[in-house]
DNA sequence: TACACCACGATAATTATTATTAATTAATAT
DNA sequence: ATATTAATTAATAATAATTATCGTGGTGTA
């Protein structure tokens, strides 16, 4: 949180309460939310902050690598605070969007490389499946 | 080719030229093109086709896993006749979309199962660099 | 205090996609 | 071959997500 600040004022970019109301909202949760929930859930404290303000902040943090942007195959967007990459599991049952460790996917970039003659620079690993409430469910 | 024919009329849709056409673009080509590029490069052959045809047959197709759909970040999908589950690849510079072999994600899956408690059915693999092209100018 | 410079909120514009509807076409039985 | 009928098409309106515009106001600095 302190780090944001520190980050976004090294910069040259204000730091404003919506910035770091947005950034909270990300930090404080393992949702993944769309830029709609992360609006709605400012509206109680923030009931002024447009939309738009949403977009720009999350663009911007973007840019500084402070969060990252997920497509599980929605007709939008995701984001996620931990920009460190690491693979994403969804329910195709419920929606719901959890993290999968990393830890064997450590040298996927590498063999890649090799395969394709590109310079990797990311990567972003999807699953899909029916998660453990909507297999008890079914 | 025949194939598609054959399973459209198998699962009761009408055989159309439009139908045809939409699902060749995708045999023929390995750019994953997106909605638009399909409708443009069908555009001289069948001038008054419309956008809302490409759609349609994209998402018929999609239902009979007769193609697969992609997004790689981007605020569009593309489309791909190869339905395999396998890993692309995306130049940062150029936006290319290639595919990668992926032999070496086979059991991706199940590893992936124990770890999370999910039902697996599907994975999107998606990486991101400088395709050898774009290496070069830089 | 005055002056720039951002950043904000409101809203218009744009882009991708989906829904609607009337006319056309493919499949089938005559 | 032709008529029937039900699906499909093209045109276009509608919707949803995102981006751009612009006037206002706050903040830092001279």
């Amino acid at each position: 949180m302190l780090e944001v600040v520190k980050i976004l004022k090294e910069k040259g970019y204000k730091v404003t309460p919506q910035r770091i109301a947005v950034y909270d909202v990300l930090k404080n949760t393992k949702e993944h939310p769309t830029v709609e929930a992360i609006y709605n859930k400012l509206q109680p404290a923030y009931p002024t902050m447009s939309l738009a303000t949403v977009y720009k902040s999350l663009e911007m943090f973007k840019d500084l690598n402070l969060v990252q942007e997920l497509n599980v195959g929605e007709d939008k967007f995701r984001y996620d605070a931990n920009v460190k990459l690491h693979p994403h599991i969804t329910c195709v049952s419920c929606g719901r969007v959890d993290d999968v460790d990393d830890e064997m996917f450590f040298n996927l970039s590498e063999q890649v490389a090799v395969k394709t003659g590109y310079e990797i620079t990311g990567q972003k690993l999807y699953f899909y499946g029916h998660c453990p409430k909507c297999k008890q469910k079914a």
